[in-house]
DNA sequence: TTGCAAGGGATTTTT
DNA sequence: TCCCTTGCAA
């Protein structure tokens, strides 16, 4: 079928396709098309205005995105031209590749041979050095230290840069920690998620030439989801389309939620400052959702006082009022969702379709039982990603060591499974070996071995030299070098049959490990590139194996707001609205949190096309002890009055305001006069026309509203 | 060295 | 209530 541009696209769509020249900020509301905009105007560059495809940079943050947007512009253009070296990515692979060509030019030591450190192995890492400097990890919690550096990476703060702050103790043991921990990474030849980054932004302050090169060879640069840039990724875009300006940024800074992570929303709001002559396009146009649903969502979302001034509409039509339950604890809030869910399959629907929204993942197990004892078929989105496992980090841990010899990290890991009697005692004098010779733990092996007295573990540790020395020399394809790992590490042979039956965890972890298997058999047969380096850069930067695809799920999905962002369901539940819980209790104290959860719970009602259901309980229990909730004030913001609301209380317990007209067992019928709150109770005062004025609790009293 | 048990701490988490 | 880290015993 022929690209209808016109046709395909509604006015505003169309003008931001067609804006080829200069910056444009395409402030995209939820549901309006956003994907939509940046497919067809890389088809419209490539096919309209003849650009080359390999001229074009589209960036996205998440690998299911840029994966998305690849195919559907195959779709629009036919897969030989995208293919011809477009580069769509996310901006941790897109530098990755451009390091990957350029690394050496850095002069810091590290060669292309570098390999990309996660999460896990960051905090590893800071445990390691903070050992090293003999500073205590209770009082140096290794968490916030990680999360300190990575602010100053993302804010471009260099190592020696952060010593000039230090007010507080963390802050100066961050950055005591933070050079060590630089140091570390690039003798082991490891870059972590922000290096990637940033070493591209330094590479650049360095050579301008090799700026130059990439700012010349990608005369477009398209950015999706701009409101979650941090300083240093907006720079890199910054810098990429210094020459020609030709800038394309998309996103919806109401679904700003990645603050916590560095994402800097103003930076959005600053667009058409740090891009003179911007063109701003607004899409307020939504497909997906009813009406009812974006009224409670512009309700709830203009409070914020940040933002650009959006009102999301739709053709959809009216659709059902927005849901209201409130439950007294949260068992009941799970039966009635999953009673909720039930009568929706009953009726005909897909429980694919639906989803289940919370705050925190904490809050997944009681949905979970309600469905499991419901018979609805559901899955978890959260939990241990694929690549976290313990047993697939394990044979990756070979793989990065055969590899690259410098890695510590790796080493430390694999060397400790499978248990080959080397432990904290051994790994000391290796390191101390290793600091002698200025070399990695892995390289220092051979002599501390040729040291040891004969016996078991002398043969293990010869035998693990050999396999690495022959991993690193199978190096040349990623599946060879995994089957030696798995033909000679021993590391299968942990998790095998024997022992208890039914052991259900042993086997969960051989299915991974044959998982992990069939991955690098595919990766093997899909890829050009089918090296060892290829791919243990291709693992480093997916997180989740299974990703999440619309229909693809076999049941109702149970997903944390966060995780829901860019999908959608036809029915949606967001449960535990409630303060504390939704928002969070540690953004009660700040107004910029408060937003960002404002922002979140946005998202989460955002997702829903045709039914969107709001539930609270009154009375939780947590670790801290049991409580009596407040109603989410959001749910307030999104003035769902009574008409609007469908489905109130089981228990029959509305919400009262001021001037309703009530009805009490004994009392009879009364006017509410008042409605206050002591501690977590609320109460209502009524003038009951037979006795009088009552004080009454709510949640004890039988009001039944008239 | 390693495995197990008790204790402390507990948002969210694209890469 | 649950999970991860740490400390202790075999």
């Amino acid at each position: 079928m022929p690209l209808d541009f016109q046709g395909d696209l509604n006015p505003q769509q169309l003008r931001a396709v067609e804006k080829c020249k200069g910056p444009c900020l395409v402030l995209a509301g939820a549901g309006s098309g956003k994907t939509r905009v940046i497919t067809y105007k890389l088809a419209y560059l490539i096919t309209k205005r003849g650009i080359a495809p390999s001229h074009i940079m589209a960036v996205t943050f998440t690998n299911k995105a840029a994966g998305e947007m690849r195919s559907r512009v195959d779709v629009l253009i036919g897969t030989d031209l995208s293919r011809k070296g477009l580069w769509i990515g996310t901006f941790h692979s897109l530098c990755g590749r451009i390091l990957r060509e350029q690394i050496e030019k850095l002069g810091l030591g590290y060669t292309n041979r570098f390999v990309i450190i996660d999460e896990d192995d960051r905090t590893r890492l800071v445990r390691q050095v903070l050992k090293e400097l003999n500073m205590d990890p209770k009082t140096y919690e290794p968490q916030k230290i990680v999360y300190r550096i990575s602010d100053a990476k993302s804010n471009l703060v260099g190592p020696e840069e952060l010593s000039d702050y230090g007010y507080s103790y963390i802050e100066k043991a961050t950055a005591t920690v933070y050079k060590l921990y630089q140091k570390r990474l690039q003798q082991g030849n490891l870059l972590d998620f922000d290096d990637l980054i940033a070493l591209v932004i330094r590479l650049f302050d360095k050579c301008p030439e090799v700026e130059e090169y990439y700012g010349s060879k990608f005369e477009h640069v398209l950015v999706d989801e701009y409101q979650d840039v941090n300083k240093m990724q907006y720079e890199l875009v910054k810098r990429l389309s210094k020459t020609h300006g030709n800038v394309t940024v998309v996103g919806d800074d109401d679904q700003s939620i990645y603050a916590f992570r560095g994402a800097n929303s103003k930076l959005i709001l600053g667009f058409e400052k740090d891009y003179p002559g911007a063109m701003v396009v607004k899409l307020e146009q939504n497909y997906r959702s009813t009406q009812s649903i974006l009224d409670a969502a512009n309700s709830l979302v203009a409070r914020n006082r940040t933002r650009f001034a959006k009102k999301l509409w739709t053709d959809n039509g009216t659709g059902t009022p927005v849901h209201l339950f409130e439950a007294l604890t949260p068992e009941e809030e799970a039966s009635f969702v999953a009673s909720s869910i039930d009568a929706l399959v009953r009726g005909g629907a897909d429980p694919r379709d639906m989803a289940v929204i919370y705050r925190m993942n904490s809050q997944s197990r009681v949905i979970e039982e309600a469905l499991l004892a419901s018979n609805i078929p559901y899955q978890i989105v959260g939990g241990l990603k694929f690549y976290q496992r313990q047993e697939v980090k394990d044979v990756l841990a070979y793989l990065r060591l055969g590899f690259n010899p410098s890695d510590n990290l790796a080493f430390e890991r694999a060397v400790s499974r499978p248990s080959r009697g080397f432990g904290d005692k051994s790994l000391s004098e290796l390191k101390q070996l290793a600091a002698e010779h200025g070399t990695s733990w892995f390289m220092a092996l051979p002599e501390w071995v040729g040291q040891a007295k004969a016996g078991k573990t002398k043969d293990k540790l010869e035998a693990f030299v050999d396999l690495i020395v022959h991993i690193g020399a199978a190096g040349e394809s990623a599946i060879s070098a995994a089957n030696l790992v798995f033909a000679s590490s021993g590391l299968l042979e942990q998790y095998s049959d024997e022992g208890e039956e039914g052991d259900f965890e042993r086997q969960s972890r051989r299915e991974n490990l044959g998982e992990f298997m069939r991955t690098v058999d595919e990766f093997d047969r899909m890829s050009e590139d089918c090296s060892l380096g290829a791919y243990l850069s291709q693992v480093a930067l997916i997180q989740d194996q299974d990703s999440m695809k619309p229909g693809t799920g076999t049941g109702v999905l149970l997903i944390t707001a966060h995780s829901a962002k860019g999908l959608e369901f036809s029915d949606v539940f967001v449960v535990g609205a409630e303060e504390g819980v939704f928002p969070h209790r540690r953004a009660l104290d700040s107004s910029a949190d408060i937003e960002e959860e404002r922002r979140l719970f946005y998202v989460a009602c955002t997702r829903a096309r045709k039914e969107l259901s709001i539930t609270y309980c009154t009375q939780r229990t947590s670790y801290y002890g049991s409580g009596f909730q407040e109603p989410s004030r959001f749910i307030k913001e999104m003035e769902l009055t009574r008409e609007k609301v469908a489905g109130v209380s089981s228990r029959e317990r509305p919400e009262l305001i001021e001037g309703d007209t009530v009805m009490h067992n004994i009392f009879g019928t009364g006017k509410v006069l008042e409605v206050f709150y002591d501690g977590n109770n609320q109460y209502v005062v009524i003038d009951f026309k037979k006795v009088g004025i009552k004080k009454l609790a709510t949640q004890y009293a039988q009001l039944k509203k008239v």
